[in-house]
DNA sequence: ACATAAGGATCGTTGAACAATTCGACAAGA
DNA sequence: TCTTGTCGAATTGTTCAACGATCCTTATGT
């Protein structure tokens, strides 16, 4: 049996090959998964806002699951930092600090700075130049949540560049959290205009390959997107 | 109420600031959580071995839990990457590939070189130094556990450099992921002995403030340790 | 005004139940 | 001999009802 296990491994450039590909696709959900799924929209898009409880029985009722399955998916999106898990209190939509956003910009800042000081490849160039126009022409259009999006693929497709799954996973939950914060921004025109040419630009410096200057332009960036946050953010609380 | 909460915040230099800082200590944990404590434990510590399957029902009847309680705990490790949730098949202690451990030591390199690259405070030297000795004194005891206990404390140390909450939290979870690896490693004493001067090393260079030294020492050492881990690892697969 | 006690609501956990799925064994067929 | 189909045991996925524990609010008394 180890034989033949051994046999399919080895034969990567079967035709076999493609299908293992796919394997990722086959695996379905749980409804715990899916639970979760709909309730990470809700919340990023900002239809629980945060503070407010999510009682188990009426979310559990309207969703048509019981109470275990939407305990194990709250579970989920605690450890997503999305829902604060209170004992016996319940869960709540989280509340980010000022020292959250000032935290999760000081992991921005190493996890994208390594980013920009590597050399992409022509491939990877291709995505990052794809989210750049696609929110210049949201710009264009006077679509501002489009250049939201569109900026957040930005952000995600530079941290590829570091080539590790973890760190992709890491960021794509630190933009989850920080799309909690978004939402207090009342002009977000204000919040994404300046940014969109300032991708271009950073664009540039990375098919320029000068590293340097590309890590300390984005360090720039995330200090002016971090103060433009706390200000917005500060008078709440 | 808030009026309450904002004095207690801003009076960071009252007595009660210390007591403030075990508050964490203070939060109960539920079943679920103690459970996930114990297993945590049990897998790191290599009880369980990677590929194991764990049995809901016999688990949840060797700790005197119910199954819906143990679901919850094995959903906070399958988070964590220690365990391996596979539909209708049920939880696996993980099995890590070669490229795992890659992305893992990819992950360190982010957030250790940017950790070296800051200016440490006296008390945070102070904590990196103690970890230094206790590998050195572990080490001249041949105590080869001890030394790779202490020496993970030393990076972590090092991470903390970052002063950041959630890079703290990401690499506990990292050397947890590594700890599974570990034990794959028969000759502990020819793993860990070699970086015991080099921790000595890299002490001694943020000492004397040299962070681009640093930095390139400790990629040099993250390097050689990959490599080591790899060697022992490969022919497994 | 303040401390205390009572009550209701909600969470935490359990145990049992049933459907869905996996896996191994065994038989039938090429 | 190898492949394929089928069956049944074992395990997981999910639901449900129940009860104690905890929190929050309100009422009560001093």
């Amino acid at each position: 049996m180890d034989d033949f296990l051994l046999t399919v491994d080895d034969a990567a450039d079967s035709p076999l090959a493609d299908l293992e590909h796919d394997r990722s696709r086959l695996g379905r959900t749980s409804t715990a998964e899916r639970v979760a799924d709909i309730l990470r929209d809700r919340v990023t898009e900002g239809f629980f806002e945060p503070g407010q409880r999510l009682s188990e029985e009426a979310i559990a009722d309207a969703l048509g699951v019981s109470r275990n399955t939407l305990r194990e998916a709250f579970r989920l999106l605690g450890h997503e930092g999305l829902l604060d898990h209170r004992l016996n209190r319940g869960v709540f939509v989280r509340i980010l600090s000022a020292q959250d956003v000032a935290d999760l910009y000081r992991v921005r800042r190493v996890i994208e700075g390594a980013a920009v000081r590597r050399r992409p490849s022509g491939q990877e160039l291709a995505v990052i130049r794809q989210a750049v126009a696609d929110a210049e022409r949201a710009a264009a259009d006077d679509d501002w949540r489009g250049v939201g999006t569109a900026n957040i693929r930005f952000h995600q497709a530079l941290v590829t560049l570091n080539q590790s799954p973890r760190l992709d996973e890491t960021m794509r939950q630190l933009l989850a959290e920080l799309r909690l914060v978004f939402h207090v921004m009342k002009n977000p025109r204000a919040f994404h205009e300046p940014f969109v040419t300032r991708n271009r630009k950073l664009l540039e410096l990375l098919e320029a390959d000068r590293p340097d200057e590309a890590a300390a332009f984005l360090d720039a960036y995330l200090d002016d997107a971090e103060q433009l946050l706390v200000r917005a953010y500060a008078p709440n609380r």
